[in-house]
DNA sequence: GAGCTTATCTTACATAGTACGAAAATGCGA
DNA sequence: TCGCATTTTCGTACTATGTAAGATAAGCTC
């Protein structure tokens, strides 16, 4: 018996699959960064050498383009059953969230322009419950413009943050205050020490504030409601 | 009479400065992108060698937080004296058209968190204009928060967007109608060809809409103004 | 000129993506 | 079981990147 047959050997024995070196390459630009994310890393992570890669993917392009694609595989797509303020709540919180584990996808939203079938899905599903719920053509598209760049613009700030969550510790916010105490930027301390740096406070709670805001703006758009107004939506 | 003191010779007669490296760190990246910006293609741009620069900035990530910080320079900052709505219409304006001309600092705004003295004096006289129109310092956050989200995502979605302005070639516009026309993705393909792929259609013309929207919603938060109703401010 | 400061460049190294083609593993018909 | 074709993995090598370490050059002051 040779020690193949003995012992199962810490090789690679599940095989290489596209699934898995996509898989390896969302969980090493997570853990790390998208900036750790190279050939080599990846096929370390895997076991394997670099250009074993290369039998799944054409370039390292395409996988960019396909994690972005699995970011909105994560996100459950909105259903026209429901009302259409639930459905685009629930969605848009889903995006936030997507985009928070993930935080490199927003940058990568930026340069690679090539959407993936998740991504079409999802957009499609989104828009099918708007038109459901009422707005029209183009009224869906306004709307739609207007929750997703919320949605994006959101995320991107909350990754631009130098702190998230509650409560951040002073470690972290002492230099900020430092360098704002100088008294340049006199809006900016009072936001900092009346607002952010209460105790409990989590800039992740502003979202859902917009959020409810330009959902009950949009609701106006909608011709003709049994109980509500006519249309107010703008001439574009 | 040696050639020096003849002619001027195509060498580096104007002598290398942080500005001028700056600046052509900034025209390379908006001529090829981000990811042509090489220490080495900075240096070529410069008629200098690669290590010159190093006597200007510490290393490479200190040129893109600079750069960033250049792109909020060229926003004009907002004003106190003028209605707050005009200003703030103007301002989101300014912000999209600057992050247009330069979109590779949209990804870089997610990866690198140290914001430089133009965004930080951007941000303050925001605030001071939001302050001065009468919202109260967690109104003021909450719009802003909700402003700024609004802007970058739609400078996002615009970068992300394979075609921009008015009336995109159909060489471009096929291959996507292509993709949508197998039948799965029917409301993208609704909204396609009865809305974006009408002539003169731009996406660029669905900001002003939600940011009308959004000005809009955030009068009410304004406590008590002369001729308007009190305060609609969320609890948060 | 000498010597000090300021500015530029030479060389070299580790690490990146990937072209090219060899090698190994696997499956299959005889 | 053998032979062979297909599938999968890898070795080598090339070009490009950021930048450390230190040599060199240019400019200024006495």
């Amino acid at each position: 018996m040779t020690a193949e047959e003995i012992s199962e050997d810490p090789s690679p024995r599940i095989p290489l699959s596209r699934e898995r070196v996509l898989g390896s390459a969302v969980a090493i630009a997570d853990a790390d960064g998208i900036g750790a994310l190279t050939m080599r890393s990846l096929a370390r992570e895997l076991g394997v050498k670099p250009m074993s890669l290369y039998y799944y993917v054409a370039n390292k392009g395409e996988i960019l383009d396909a994690i972005i694609d699995m970011v909105f595989a994560e996100i459950d797509v909105p259903s026209v059953v429901g009302d259409w303020k639930g459905e685009m709540r629930r969605r848009a919180g889903a995006v936030r969230q997507a985009l928070g584990r993930h935080t490199w996808a927003i940058g990568l939203l930026e340069s690679r322009t090539a959407p993936g079938p998740a991504t079409l899905r999802h957009h499609d599903a989104t828009l099918g419950v708007l038109r459901t719920a009422g707005f029209s053509v183009k009224a869906a598209a306004h709307a739609y413009a207007l929750l997703d760049s919320y949605t994006y613009g959101f995320a991107l700030q909350e990754a631009a943050l130098p702190f998230s969550g509650r409560d951040t510790a002073a470690s972290v916010t002492d230099p900020i205050v430092q360098m704002f105490s100088a008294g340049d930027y006199p809006h900016l301390m009072e936001i900092a020490t009346e607002h952010v740096l209460q105790p409990g406070y989590d800039f992740g709670d502003e979202f859902e504030i917009g959020l409810e805001l330009i959902l009950d703006a949009l609701q106006r758009w909608i011709p003709e409601t049994e109980d509500g107004p006519k249309s107010a939506a703008p001439a574009g």
